[in-house]
DNA sequence: ATGAAAGCGCTAACAC
DNA sequence: GTGTTAGCGCTTTCAT
């Protein structure tokens, strides 16, 4: 590959010379411009970004840190961020950790060992001691979904509460009262934030929250299915459910069927995001559903912002997205009473 | 950041015996060995990739190229990839071309001059002129899916002829005579391959194939939806459908419904691949699904192979996995004739 | 066994 | 305006 000393020795100049010109053409007279780029038009020549990155102490790469990749919304998550990434001309690097304390920790490690330009991250470790180390880090550093309390950095999300009451809400007019919900993992900020929304709309609705239908999912499909189970077998059981996200919805929507309950017939289903499949479903689920492009592309320019001025401290900055309601046919009013 | 010169005054040695020790501790007395080793753990000190891969003139980032992330192997894929690479302390990077014949040339010329160590293409170009590209790259590369004739590399995918022949094979036992086959874009290797194992199939099963019941779904779901719809419309229409890959599966089964015909009682539907929760879509496609955590791991030792041997130049080999047939409730005897 | 020195390709002071 | 020079952090001959 060519390099800037051949561009140099071929427009007579100095590499020096060479690096200004190509930076802002507004330093070198418009001649010895004119030669230096027909110079490096002439041998093809590409700065070479690794000796970029070395002099600058990092590079043009920003690592993506994610859960699962099995999140329905992570394809639309990792277009959206690479797309506003190009335009920055950087390469999106992307680790998943399985939902690891452990793994989240060495990922981050490597990555900023690897010297990326900045990290966003969906974290799934909330303790104390995490949000410390992240705290401490030199690298860029944007937070999505999960807000981190205490730590000074910026945020982008959802309104989890107002997700939650719209579902609630909508099953309130519908005349349930009996709302079961399977929340995710215990301690983390969007399920307690959401299950904070459930309790909050059905108490506004003249509903008194029964803790009892208020069950840990952990954001997993196969643990909201025996959680669905449960409480559809309860003789008190629920008229309907609602899921925190899409994956433990299917799972309850599995234990309906294999229940031979009829959503939403016997049992009304509804949920927080969709699946890209989502229209062949059936029922349609009722449905809240993320903006997530737009929580992507918002990461990345504030990303790309701390990228751009590494010396200056900015202010924490937050950036909360409204869902969007969509009806869908697993929700009716709830079977007159026997 | 802690650098090997910070680890030599440390432990009163010069820098190339610091970079010569941690290589590999043979060419040093063992007391200086743990001189060395004992202050690179007081100081911290962990080597810069950048300037590794400035002096090794390519980084240890592998580039991943693919046409779109709503594929439902994609999220399988990429885990696979990232879990082999990182056995070799190689990043991933993703790019999507979208499908497009600029942007996947653009995406890997980004990616040749950010000096990756190699890439896994998942091509969606098959020109002759794009197969002279590849060929000239000096970067090492792996295909994966779509197989490029005449490309001189490695190449990991499926048996698409024996996909195809497991679907037709089990719908001409169940007794259908008239079968449609929703196709992927027309040139690309599997779309043919799969469309001439349905042929075969059907010729070695005393049916003579119908052309005009091969449609083009472009792997897209609503081009298939529309598609089926024109199947399904004629007076002589197909009484089973198998679709060359699932998002086509969809669209058919949507149209299906939309059509109020009854799966399978009035059409059967098969199609290659699934997705993650397919248990919740009713009817149970039958399909055949790929191996793609394995297709992942064999595609990064092959690439990994190229990067460990520069020089060295690896004859060109091929890995073809046998997908796994998974039956399930949307395929059953054709209807009885009216 | 250890060290001195060159250089990977680039940028940015600092001269002139 | 343009060139000289000194690194960024590391690896790798080549001496000693």
């Amino acid at each position: 590959m060519a390099t800037i000393r051949d561009v140099a020795k071929m427009a007579k100049v100095s590499i020096s010379t060479v690096s200004v010109a190509l930076k802002d053409g507004t330093q070198v007279t418009p001649e010895t411009l004119k030669r230096i780029t027909d110079a490096a038009e002439a041998v093809g020549y590409t700065p070479n970004p690794v000796a970029q990155s070395l002099k600058a102490g990092r590079s043009k790469l920003i690592g993506v840190v994610i859960g699962s990749m099995q999140n329905p919304w992570f394809g639309d998550l990792m277009a959206g961020i690479e797309e506003t990434a190009q335009q920055h001309h950087h390469l999106v690097t992307l680790s998943e950790t399985r939902m690891d304390l452990e793994r989240e920790r060495a990922t981050i490690d490597v990555l900023c060992s690897q010297r990326v330009g900045g990290i966003i991250l969906s974290p799934y470790v909330t303790t104390a001691e995490h949000v410390k180390f992240l705290a401490e880090l030199k690298t860029p550093l944007v937070v999505i979904d999960q807000k981190l309390e205490g730590l000074q950095t910026d945020f982008v999300g959802i309104d989890n509460e107002l997700a939650m009451a719209m579902l609630t809400s909508q099953l309130l007019r519908l005349g349930h009262r009996r709302i079961g919900h399977i929340a995710g993992t215990t301690g983390l900020w969007t399920s307690e934030r959401r299950k904070q929304g459930f309790r909050e709309t059905l108490a506004a609705g003249g509903v008194e929250p029964d803790e009892t239908l208020i069950v840990d999912g952990q954001y997993d499909g196969q643990v909201a299915y025996d959680q669905a189970m449960r409480l559809l077998t309860r003789p008190d059981r629920p008229t309907a459910i609602i899921a925190a996200n899409v994956l433990m919805a299917l799972g309850a929507l599995q234990a309906i069927n294999d229940l031979n309950f009829k959503c939403p017939d016997d049992i009304s289903l509804a949920s927080i995001d969709t699946v890209p499949w989502a229209s062949v479903i059936h029922p349609q689920l009722t449905v809240v559903v993320q903006p997530i492009a737009e929580i992507a592309h918002a990461a990345t320019a504030f990303l790309m912002d701390r990228v751009n001025a590494p010396h200056e401290a900015i202010a924490p900055r937050e950036r909360i997205f409204t869902p969007k309601f969509v009806a869908g046919s697993s929700s009716a009013p709830p079977p007159a009473r026997a």
